[in-house]
DNA sequence: CGAAAACTTGATTAGCATCAAACCAGGTGG
DNA sequence: CCACCTGGTTTGATGCTAATCAAGTTTTCG
């Protein structure tokens, strides 16, 4: 049984020998398994949980969950691009991060919380949904699943500062560029990156969406970005990164 | 024993009786305990942990710890404000967020990965010092101490994006506003609350200390904070608020 | 093909940075 | 005790950056 996991069940070509479950099968074979939550289960104690992860496809504007709402999950992002947004109490929208492939979001649902803000998709997205029940049961078996989830906790709080240091202050130019190279972290293995809208890049920046306008046809001149259409672009490195050293001021 | 310790034995006066060792009678004593990390001990437990335990006092402007250090702690605080604060690539410091009494902080530290941020003193502190080997011993016998971990983590999470959406964004008067109502969470119960000095609020708003010395002037004029002297006021909650209220846009 | 949404660009204005000067409190040494 | 210095603070004058208001263009999608 583990060596037929091992050589990709899913490919198995032996007709009405099918020991695994479908889910079981696509969890096997997922890409980022090794870099997900998992990597400390061995086949075995995958079987058991497959049936309990659903795999969800996402289109551009939909909500993986909203804050407030009482969390019943955690998620798995295995393609595409999600922020997470809130909404200040003045009522403006806010985008505080980026999560992409290999991430997992909504880890506040495993404490018993509400989810802290709002998860949309940016681009096609693919996730799995991990019920809260599903950890706190592995959790048991597993105690060692504890330090892994910790990690992910800090990931999130090292990425929410590094978002205040380096894309909340200085020019609008300097948080662009900024933007740039952090959008560069989620580029396809084709090397071109998803471009966000104008108005998204305002809420992250918190620039208006004129200003993000403005700044990136600036920065198309200098040669940094190559719009390729309205949703990708492709980054010269070294402009990018000659930019950003040639700022005596940030602000 | 137990029943000593419940009767404070700090103030104990039976001569030569000392069952505890200082330090312990220190933690048992300690008026964050039921707050803090070591909620879920017992006096047995915080018997054999106390030796391990420096208490710690610090002058504003001294450094807990700092970024990029090898981590060996976890700090708690029993009273004063530390800044967590980071420099940016282009060499401008920025402040992250602020922790105060019961405040845990340090925590990447448990996970073998060297501070994140430089911890420093803004008002006389008095902190205590957990090294990473206590939380991992204490972990392996009290399993549940993760969840209490974690929970720490979620709230350093929520800190922070709370920072973002509230701080770091609006007109200069609104960021002040939002950070005069910060301040307020870390009062002393005389009704004071400790003043920055401009060059801190600058760089906690992304303000220069000019712009932060102006918009506190306005303030002071509206009647709602009132400078008592250099490094402490008195705010007028009503007016704050108020104020918050009728901006019709935040920027 | 037509309407709506997203984007770009221009003109003007508001808000904050910058540069500069004066003020004040606390501390030091004569 | 006072003269002096230093670091933090306040306030003023000016300029630059990004917001705002306003067309006009391109893209998307029914």
């Amino acid at each position: 049984m583990a060596q037929l996991a091992r050589i990709y069940p899913l490919h198995s070509t032996l007709e009405g020998f099918t020991p695994y479950h479908p889910q079981a099968q696509v969890c096997l074979a997922c890409g980022v398994r090794q870099f997900a939550l998992f990597g400390v289960l061995d086949e075995e104690a995958l079987q058991s949980i497959h049936l309990r992860i659903a795999d969800l496809t996402l289109q551009p504007g939909d909500h993986l969950y909203d804050g407030e709402e009482p969390g019943g999950a955690v998620y798995t992002l295995r393609s595409g691009v999600i922020r997470l947004e809130r909404s200040s109490e003045a009522g403006e929208r806010r985008i505080l991060r980026l999560a992409g492939r290999t991430d997992l979001i909504g880890l506040e649902s495993l404490l018993g919380q509400t989810y802290a803000s709002d998860a949309v998709a940016c681009t096609p997205v693919q996730a799995c949904r991990i019920p809260r029940a599903l950890i706190e049961e592995l959790w048991a078996d597993h105690p060692e699943l504890a330090r892994d989830l910790m990690k992910r906790w800090q990931r999130a709080l090292d990425d929410a500062e590094e978002w205040l240091t380096e894309l909340a202050r200085g020019s609008a130019r300097h948080r662009m560029l900024r933007l740039l190279l952090k959008l560069s972290e989620f580029s396809d293995p084709a090397g071109g990156v998803w471009l966000p809208t104008r108005q998204e890049m305002g809420a992250m920046l918190d620039l208006t969406f004129e200003t993000a306008s403005r700044v990136l046809s600036a920065l198309r001149r200098d040669g940094v970005v190559e719009v390729l259409d309205s949703r990708s672009a492709s980054l010269s490195m070294p402009h990018l990164l000659a930019a950003l050293n040639e700022e005596g001021r940030g602000r």
